[in-house]
Parts: C-alpha cells; structure tokens; sequence
DNA sequence: ATATTGCATATTGGATCCAATTTACAATAT
DNA sequence: ATATTGTAAATTGGATCCAATATGCAATAT
C-alpha cells in the first residue's frame, strides 16, 4: 500500500504548488485501485509522505472530495467512495451520451500529431503485459482521441466520471481478459480517426463503451465474481 | 458588493463546517452575480467576515475552482471565471442532453411531496417582481422537479454548469423581459409532471432550454445589448 | 468470560505565524 | 512631465500549533 505513491513523493517541482502535486499523486493511486474503495486516508501520513505539512494534503483531499473520489470524515480520514450497480449504470449512461459525440468533434479537428500520439499510446496498449498498467493507457489512448474536440466541459465531465468508474474497476476486480477484444476495438476506433471518419469513430466509441458496461456487469453480476 | 455575504457571515452554526459554510455563501455571490467575472476575492477579507482564519477559506476557493467558478491566482486573490460564447454553447448542448432526461426519469418516481414543492416554487417565480431573485427561484424550481430521478451523477453535472451560466447570466446581463414566457413554460413543465406525463415534461424542458439558449445568444450577439 | 468505564492516543478542523514574491507607490533621475 | 528605481505593503502558500472529540485499549466490575 501507497508503494507507488512512496517513488512520488520524491520530486516536488517549483513548477506546480504542492497541492496540485498531492492531488494529482491521490487520484493515480486512487484511479490505479491501489487505494481501495473504504480504505482511510490519513491526513498525517501523506504529508510525511510528501515531506510537507498538513495543510497542501487537506487542500488536495478537498478537491478529491468535490471530484467524488473521496468522503472526508472527521477523526476517520479520507475514505475512498465506492459505486453502487445504479451508480456504475448511470455513469456508463452518460458516458455513452458523451463520448460519442466527443469523438465526432474531436476526428473533425484532430491533427497529425494527436494522431500519432494515439497511434502510440494504442501500441503501448497492445503491446503491454502488466493488466495493473492497462488502465491508465486505456485512459491515455482515449483522452489523447478526445482531446482536439473543443469541448472542456465535456471532457471534464467525462474525466471525472471515468475516474469514478476506474477507481472502482481497478480496486474490485482483477481484469485478465477482455483485453484482446478491447485491442481490436481500439484499433478500430483509431483506424476510423486516421480516415477522418467521424461518424465511424463515433458509432465504434459507443459499441467500445457498451462493451465495456455489459462485461463490467456481467462480471459484477457473477456469484463466484473475481470480487474482492 | 459582499452585502449578502455580510448578512450570512453571522450565524457559522455547528451543523456544519465552516469551509462548507463559506463554499455556500461564495457560490451564492458567485451565481447571483453579486461577484462578477474578473472580480478577485481575497482571503483575507473573507476570514475576517466570517470570523475565521483564511484556512476553510482557502478550503472552500479550492472547491470552488475545482467547480470552474473561480481560478485561484497567487498575489491576486481567486478571480471568478467568465464564459467565451464556444462555453456557453457547449454548457448547453450539455443541458439539452441532460435535463429532458432527468425530468422524464424524475416524472416517473415524483412523490407528491415534491410536486407541491415544486408549485410553491414556481408561484413564487410567477410573483417575484425583483428580477435580482429570479434566478435563484428559477433554480429552485427546476432543481425541485428533477430531484427524484435519483440519477444523482446527472443531477451532480447540471448543478455545476447551470452555477457557470448562472453566473455568467447574472453578472453581465441585465435581464428586464422574458420571464412571463419562463412562467408560461413553467407552468406547461409542472402540468406535465402533475400529469404525470414524463415524455411531454422532457420535451418541454427540451424547448425551454433550447428557448433560454436562443435569447442568452441574441442578447450577447447585439452591439447594443445590456452587456457591462 | 463479558460488559463497562476511564484514560491515553490518534486524528481532524481551525488559528496563528512565517516565507516568498508580487504589487503599489513614492522618490529620484532624465 | 515621464520613466526608472527602490522600498513598504499586500497577498498567498505553507508550517506550526491548539482545540475538540472520537477511538482503542486496559483496568475494573458484574
């Protein structure tokens, strides 16, 4: 536990204030699974971590809150927040009212260089063998494809709905595999953007993201799930 | 200007915390348009009407721009944010996927609690002749009919981007005329949802948002408009 | 053995204090 | 009169310290 965040803790740059670098360290562990939903945070314990007082780490936890990431709760700590069944169907609801028309806007601007970029985080993705790794270069390859549509809102929203969704896949459950199909997706989807596509693009995100809504389900519906 | 706030900053009551207090009080100014776009707020200047240090003042700014409302700036103070027209359309293209949704789902589960609930708000908007306290009676009311749809994640996202336009709309316009056609759409709205008509209630709120949308772009388009 | 009580400890929310650096403004030079 | 420079004030980020209270555990009573 918080192994990852022991390697972080190291840096500290002038470049961003500490509670940007705390947050930022939070949400990977969290997203990461490596801090599990129920799990406390102490307050104390990441400001030794971070060689810092307590003060950055409250600011940080605060933001994580507001994100829905994590519940403060006096004298218990930071507890990660978990996900109902209504809840994990509602978030892939949105998702699949979003994601799709982001894609659609994003292929209508997309440059060169956010292509080539996804080309690389999809081969990484590919090419990976660690399936702790595959979800934040899921994540990676499909930020990358959104990122040219012109639309913050969107993509905050669908950031941090999919961190909810991450954090609770992450912690729960061990995927080992559904990672070839999600491949084959992938490079649909990226074959679609290179022919400027966007209709494509669009229709193969929404079947990506049902995809992954039915499986998740399934998974969880399972009585001998790999639940914890 | 902080007049409201100056009123609010008396009770500080035990329920709960004074970070939380603070946050509330700074959205209300925020989306009331008692602090406008580029107005900086001070730490300093609201601990000391609260009768607090600056830490849960801090504590809430950082909620607040984790929200977008405002963008916490060293030396300047925390600036509240402004919205391009690319926003504002964005925000709305939001709204228009979102809230048909959530009053149609709310329809279904609304109790009969919230529907009187919901009459009293929209008399009170019917009757108000302070344009100032329309928009938080406006909010109100719509925020009342989509509370039971438990689609909190939807409720979550409408809450936010309704704050930024709020705010927008607030702070730059001077808003004279309009509101009889908002009374005729709410009333159209809460006779759906009496009626227990949840397609007809979505596409009306499909239609008053659309109809909010046109006259936000009318206003802002014309040289002559009431824009600061 | 189990339940209860009391105290030490842990933990968070908030107050006060310090450091860094920007901003504002007055004094000075041109 | 205008531009430049230097210094004091303002302001935020963070550190340290304090208050309140919940929690854990040991001692005690039943």
């Amino acid at each position: 536990m918080y192994d990852d965040l022991k390697t972080r803790a190291i840096d500290l740059g002038k470049t961003a204030s500490a509670s940007d670098i705390i947050y930022d360290a939070l949400r990977d562990e969290i997203i990461s699974g490596n801090l599990k939903a129920g799990e406390s945070i102490r307050q104390e314990y990441i400001a030794k971590l971070f060689n810092v007082s307590r003060i950055p780490v409250r600011e940080a936890l605060k933001r994580l809150e507001s994100q829905g990431l994590i519940k403060n709760v006096r004298y218990k700590g930071a507890i990660v927040s978990s996900l109902s069944k209504d809840e994990i169907t509602e978030i892939f609801e949105i998702r699949l009212m979003l994601e799709p028309l982001v894609i659609k806007h994003a292929v209508d601007n997309m440059t060169q260089e956010t292509l080539e970029l996804a080309q690389d985080y999809c081969t990484e993705f590919s090419e990976e063998t660690d399936s702790g790794k595959w979800g934040m270069q899921n994540r990676n390859f499909h930020e990358t494809l959104y990122r040219d549509s012109k639309r913050p809102f969107h993509l905050k929203i669908i950031r941090e709905i999919s961190d909810r969704i991450d954090s609770y896949v992450r912690a729960q459950l061990v995927l080992t595999d559904g990672m070839s199909l999600a491949r084959i997706e992938h490079n649909a989807i990226l074959e679609a953007c290179v022919a400027r596509d966007a209709k494509r693009a669009a229709e193969l995100t929404r079947s990506h993201i049902k995809g992954a809504y039915t499986t998740l389900m399934e998974i969880i519906d399972q009585p001998t799930a790999k639940l914890d």
